[in-house]
DNA sequence: CAACCGTGGCG
DNA sequence: TCGCCAAGGTT
């Protein structure tokens, strides 16, 4: 059988990893949340700390929006925070704090799709769903040659109708881990490890010399150029921020005040931008420095960042009342984007 | 359905 | 340098 031959290599090189030891939903669903496009080295810090500050469902639905952003910062997709909370604070009011463990249940929790439902129920209840995530796709499109589009609708019923059929009827939580884990260590994107793969025999890929031609995917769309000015305002204790709103990157998190321009800017352009000169309407600045113009890469966006550093004396930074004034010791409190932490941890 | 949503690493 | 990819989901 093909998917015993999966198991039987997982068994051999599977990886010892923080969330295979427990059958607790909450730390599994903790884990495939955070694991969603993210590398699992990443992921092992964030999950420790993570479940450390809210070790129970109940934990997290009593913390702040904010302080769960903070355990994610860095992190990226912020949605999957704010979801990962919201559904907590709907199982402790619908469900008295018990993770739901029926398949349609966990389902419905915000921020739970297919994939993530299928694993968590084949993981904590072993629920026979076969969980089919990228690895998947790539191994069962190179082992049985199918060429449709994993990123289509189409194609994803066929990979799930492929997913079952091979599960068969091995234990529902090895074989999901097992063919997840070959598509991570063996079967990967680059470089595949085909000279020691116990499938080779019966892999379409292989046999054809296909491994680099599948999976097949849609291109992704074009990148738009967004052109920000961030000001980091200080006096000797204090900076500004703002939060951020909704509808756009990085909501309710907390950046500098911000100019966003079409088109790249020049300094002695953009002090006489209406937003400059309103914003320092009596008030004595000294501009610092700016630094050189670094391009931050979203999935969808090239975000073209300056920072311009601007003192101000230190009575002056009450007059900017739309702004948060704070305490250079506490930004630690306050979710950041990646490029304003990263400026903080130089300044 | 197609566009949107972060960040880090690799070849 | 740069495009692609990584345990996807929502609107």
């Amino acid at each position: 059988m093909l998917n015993s031959k999966i198991i039987n290599w997982y068994e051999f090189n599977k990886r010892d990893l923080p969330w295979r030891n427990t059958t607790n939903p909450y730390n599994i669903w903790i884990s495939e949340i955070m694991l969603q496009q993210t590398q699992v080295v990443t992921v092992i810090d964030y999950y420790h700390r993570f479940i450390n500050s809210f070790p129970t469902i109940k934990d997290l639905a009593l913390a702040s929006e904010q302080d769960v952003l903070n355990h994610w910062q860095g992190l990226g997709y912020y949605s999957r925070a704010r979801n990962l909370h919201q559904a907590a604070k709907f199982i402790v009011d619908n469900y008295n704090g018990v993770f739901p463990n029926s398949f349609d249940n966990i389902l419905k929790l915000k921020g739970i799709g297919v994939y993530t439902a299928s694993a968590i129920a084949a993981f904590a209840f072993g629920l026979s769903k076969a969980a089919v995530d990228g690895n998947v796709y790539r191994v069962l499109s190179r082992l049985f040659g199918v060429y449709e589009l994993t990123n289509s609708p189409k194609g994803k019923k066929t990979f799930q109708l492929l997913a079952d059929e091979l599960m068969a009827n091995a234990e529902p939580h090895i074989y999901n881990q097992a063919i997840i884990e070959f598509g991570a260590l063996q079967c990967t994107a680059k470089k595949p490890m085909c000279e020691d793969c116990p499938l080779q025999a019966q892999c379409f890929a292989y046999l054809n010399k296909e491994q680099n031609s599948l999976p097949t995917k849609k291109k992704k769309i074009k990148l738009t150029n967004r052109y920000f000015y961030y000001l980091y305002i200080f006096s000797e204790e204090h900076f500004l921020l703002q939060q951020r709103g909704d509808g756009d990157i990085w909501r309710k998190m907390f950046e500098f005040p911000l100019i966003e321009a079409n088109n790249r800017i020049e300094l002695v352009d953009l002090i006489h931008t209406e937003t400059w000169r309103s914003l320092f309407v009596d008030v004595k600045i000294e501009v610092k420095d700016q630094l050189a113009t670094k391009v931050h890469k979203l999935s969808h966006q090239n975000l073209h960042i300056e920072f311009i550093s601007v003192k101000v004396d230190r009575d002056s930074m009450n007059k900017f009342s739309s702004f948060i004034c704070i305490d250079k010791e506490k930004a630690i409190n306050f979710p950041l984007p990646k490029p304003i932490e990263s400026y903080l941890a130089r300044a």
